[in-house]
DNA sequence: TGCGTACTATACCGTTCGGTATAAAATATG
DNA sequence: CATATTTTATACCGAACGGTATAGTACGCA
């Protein structure tokens, strides 16, 4: 290693317009060739660094999730001295802002590429990454509400499975209302209804 | 008229396969080849019958909306001397059902179809449908809301604009939740939780 | 029966798709 | 400098895309 030519773009960089463009177009109505002008790498660049268009996708969505959801998602744990119907504005508040950011596409990654998954241009293997990630959201959210649970700050008799399916619910639901055009006072005013049902 | 040749097969049958195929695969990934293969019928008598593909996707949605969707929004606005919450009930747990059936695909066209929206391959007269059924839907929903402050089933104080923007964000959170897995039973659930902080 | 009409089947159009083979250009190490 | 290595750019692959032109086939009407 570090022998021959060296790269001539930076990886995470270009990890993160090629995100943008999935996140905008989808993965299959993002082409190889609008992938390599916005990126502004050649093919075969692409295809030697990332291997092939669904391995980037995974890439993408890895990157995703670490880089702009998981932020959010700590909202909702860090300050345990905050109160937790704080915690979920924080938590919902900051979703928004990632959904209605103009700086990103608008939405979220995850809603549409879950409305692709199972049509047939639509790679197998990136299907089971979707529901994969779906099912450590969700364990994940039930460890958080759990702990709540032993804090106080939720009942002992809440039903954290069911909470946490609900909170996801609203969440998945604030991404197809807000590509819907509705606005970030609109979106944080249904996320307000919905932490007024939490706690 | 009533000259020439009949049509061989049933405009409303044929209708609601291509619905089913776009419900199940999107606009974009279902091809014309697949069309004509499911529906049984040649391009030319596609293309004779429905004019393209974008306006048989038109008229697909449509039909979903008029014949899917419209019976479960009619179990919240009939048999008005039931209580809120139990239309309420009704109408959730009869969209989930509809979401969850295993004779149609699963979730929801209208946000399989969103999600498609803004890629470069989706037509913007399709975008352009779309959000008009949208802002049509909340409209409908606000003129029943409203009527239900009038015959005192909701508090005089309800924000009948922030009551179904949230009603409808579940809505879409549900039909999300379903394509990621989620069974009937943990749907109702959801919804459960969302009925009991409307009334 | 014969004619005009409307539907159907086949074959084809140019374009784009995801992916790759080939070879030239650039760089770290000897 | 020489060479091995890794990147680039160009050109190309077969397949599938949405859509259509051509021509054949079934039917209502006179």
């Amino acid at each position: 290693m570090g022998v021959g030519r060296k790269l001539e773009f930076d990886r995470e960089e270009t990890l993160d317009k090629a995100m943008r463009l999935f996140w905008d177009h989808g993965y299959t109505n993002t082409s190889l060739s609008e992938l390599i002008s916005e990126l502004g790498i050649s093919k075969p660049s692409l295809y030697n660094t990332f291997g092939n268009k669904e391995n980037l996708f995974s890439a993408c969505f890895d990157f995703y999730l670490s880089e702009y959801v998981k932020p959010k998602f700590d909202l909702l744990t860090g300050a345990s001295e905050t109160p937790l119907s704080d915690r979920l504005s924080n938590y919902f508040y900051g979703l928004i802002d990632l959904m209605a950011d103009s700086d990103t596409p608008l939405g979220c990654l995850y809603v549409k590429s879950q409305a692709e998954a199972q049509s047939p241009n639509f790679p197998a293997g990136l299907s089971r990454m979707l529901l994969e990630a779906s099912n450590v959201h969700h364990a994940e959210l039930e460890q958080i509400l759990s702990n709540e649970i032993s804090v106080g700050q939720l009942p002992a008799e809440a039903d954290v499975t069911k909470l946490s399916n609900y909170i996801t619910a609203v969440s998945l639901g604030l991404a197809v209302q807000c590509r819907s055009g509705k606005s970030i006072t609109e979106l944080r005013d249904i996320a307000d209804i919905a932490i007024s049902s939490i706690v």
